[in-house]
DNA sequence: ACGGCAACATCGGGCAGCGATATCGGGTCA
DNA sequence: TGACCCGATATCGCTGCCCGATGTTGCCGT
């Protein structure tokens, strides 16, 4: 069961910095908000390794009197995510109702 | 990518499970054949995994002039595949469509 | 009985998740 | 400006999993 939240996390991820620019707490928090209990030992790495990747890029800013680190999806981020939400519908597809 | 079809498999073998019983060779099979490429080494320690944890039971047999291990899901396992299925279906809310 | 084959099991290396802890950095107040 | 606070980010050591490769089991036909 946690096997599986864990997995969605970067989709999670990708699927917010498509949406708007994101930090690492905020993030927490989302996650958070949808059950995703995730300690910042797990969240922050994944960041890192996500920008390695080159599916996110960042960079520092100050916002609301605090130095963030700031996300944004890149193209192949986009593309990664496009590939995800695919894999999703078709897990669903098969693992529900039908 | 990799990591979010890593999280579905142990969703995938209780649906398969939940619906009849199963044994590794044929999953192997079944998750190849949507795209899910795992190896053995990962395969059978799953099962065990899964045992251990109460959510399948097993048994030897003998099918089809071969020696198998043929698993079952548990009451407790399906109640592991209905949690799964409910987040699976409020990440698929979330993240397609919307 | 023996060789062949399918299914199952295991091993060691490497990497990721995790909680706990440390560090960074801007704001504030004097 | 310097001392301090606190949110945000980064790191550390441990544990457990994934993986390809290899070993083992057990049924079968001859």
């Amino acid at each position: 069961m946690r096997e599986f939240l864990r997995g969605a996390i970067d989709l999670h991820i990708l699927h917010h910095a498509a949406v708007a620019e994101i930090h690492g707490a905020w993030m927490s928090k989302e996650l958070a908000s949808h059950g995703y209990a995730i300690s910042p030992g797990t969240l922050y790495p994944t960041l890192h390794r996500l920008e390695r990747e080159g599916l996110l890029t960042s960079r520092k800013v100050v916002e609301e009197g605090h130095a963030r680190r700031v996300y944004r999806i890149t193209a192949k981020g986009r593309r990664a995510l496009e590939r995800m939400r695919k894999a999703l519908r078709e897990l669903a597809e098969e693992v529900l109702d039908g």
